[in-house]
RNA sequence: GGGGGUGCGCCGGAGUUGGAGAGCCGGGCCAGACUGUAAAUCUGGUGACUUUGUCUGAAUAGGUUCGAAUCCUAUCACCCCCA
């Protein structure tokens, strides 16, 4: 049975410590989620997870899981826990940031959208029904509507309809969940997800729309595809104020450590990222003092630990100069200690913010922590 | 010791039948970007300087020519063959 409860409030913010249960365990909040889209975070091995980054739950994609390994096989594994051995609670995306990051190659309309395969060009059509049965077999503990995510910058007309459309898919996909019941002895839950861009009249239509949906927990997307930090604010600060304080939030796809901070000041529980990972493939570290890009000739002797500061064995185990050396020869370990470190970084935050959160001084110490998080080392 | 061949960028290629080069393609190197992952990807820079441009530059030194990376001479280096 899915429950959340809320255990503290920030007297000097609207952040929040709470706890969520899955059929596959707990989550303490706010969490930072790892992105595993085809099933694996990229890079980093599941012990790893566990052990060193303590991730609570990971995401997989129905998309791209869809397209690889395909249904038969994941049903035949029992799932996507099945499949890759993961024992804890899991998240699936619906597909509908991928209506927003493969638009070249995707049609919409009112039944849903049809996607040329970027693999082999082949054609998929997802509805909102189809997400739903595509989510139930993969066998996520919580499992997203089927939305479209809009663009940034997007007109008025095209953000309303758009997020109209994502609202009757909503309703569509509440049935289908009805009509349906997790496939492997567990229960799995849906959350939906307010649209509406930029714009607050938009945003306080779907957010009412979105809550009283009645669902367990609420998701807000469409941000962070471009827009200004001050918006994503803004829009995240004046959601959080309408979704039911009962009931997780979860903000999709932010953001960067100041990002993921200040979401939590406005009453966000869970979040979803690819930075720590793509970044640190790409040699962008984020520490407790700042930002690294690993590459820089300007650590090529620096011998001190990648971020002295995180118990993570990767953090502590290697050097700078030894990181850089590994990237510069394009050896697979450099991204490895990479992602294993930024991961660990992105989880050692939320748990601090929930620690300070639980000890009454969060505003404080977000404040100081912010201004550290983005220098540039 | 004799004969033949090749020399330009940090490296490897391409190009050159006397006619526009700071200049093609890779790599390296130096930076930058990345937010519900079509991403171990992508973008820019990489002779010098007083930078809207100017100067130097095809192994080195000369020569022929209106004009030379290209032809000639010498020297140097490397490669191949013969002894």
């Amino acid at each position: 049975m899915f429950t959340f409860q809320l255990q503290h409030t920030d007297p000097k913010s609207a952040a929040r410590a709470g706890q969520i249960e899955t059929a596959h365990g707990s989550i303490q909040t706010p969490i930072f989620m790892p992105v595993g889209t085809l099933g694996t975070v990229k890079g980093v091995h599941q012990r790893e997870l566990e052990s060193d980054i303590k991730a609570q739950i990971i995401l997989g994609n129905t998309y791209h899981l869809y397209l690889r390994p395909g249904l038969e096989i994941l049903e035949q594994a029992g799932g996507l826990h099945g499949f890759n051995g993961w024992k804890r609670p899991m998240l699936t995306d619906s597909g509908g940031y991928q209506v927003y990051s493969l638009s070249a190659q995707r049609k919409i309309n009112e039944e849903g959208v049809t996607f040329r395969s970027h693999i082999d060009g082949s054609s998929h059509t997802f509805t909102p029904e189809r997400a739903i049965d595509i989510q139930r077999i993969i066998g996520a503990d919580i499992i997203m509507a089927f939305d479209e995510c809009p663009p940034y910058p997007c007109d008025y007309e095209y953000a309303k309809n758009s997020m109209e459309l994502t609202h009757r898919w909503l309703d569509r996909c509440v049935k289908r969940m009805a009509e349906t019941g997790g496939k492997y002895g567990y229960e799995q839950t849906l959350f939906p997800i307010v649209q509406g861009s930029t714009y607050p009249d938009l945003r306080r239509k779907s957010a009412e729309t979105i809550a009283a949906a009645g669902q367990p927990g609420n998701a807000i997307g469409g941000l962070s595809v471009g827009e200004p930090a001050e918006d994503m604010y803004e829009t995240t600060d004046q959601v959080c104020g309408i979704l039911p304080k009962d009931k997780p939030r979860y903000l999709m796809g932010v953001g960067t450590p100041e990002n993921i901070l200040e979401c939590i000041a406005l009453g966000v529980d869970m979040f979803d990222c690819v930075l720590p990972t793509r970044n640190a493939r790409h040699g962008m570290l984020y520490t407790s003092e700042g930002i690294i890009n690993i590459k820089n000739a300007k650590w090529k002797d620096d011998f001190s630990a990648v971020d002295a500061n995180n118990p993570c064995y990767a953090s502590q185990q290697y050097s700078k100069a030894y990181l850089r050396h590994l990237m510069h020869t394009k050896e697979l370990l450099g991204p490895q200690i990479a992602s294993l470190h930024n991961l660990s970084f992105y989880l050692w935050l939320v748990g601090e913010a929930r620690r300070h959160i639980i000890a009454g001084d969060f505003a404080s110490w977000k404040e100081e922590m912010v201004k550290r998080v983005q220098r540039r080392l």
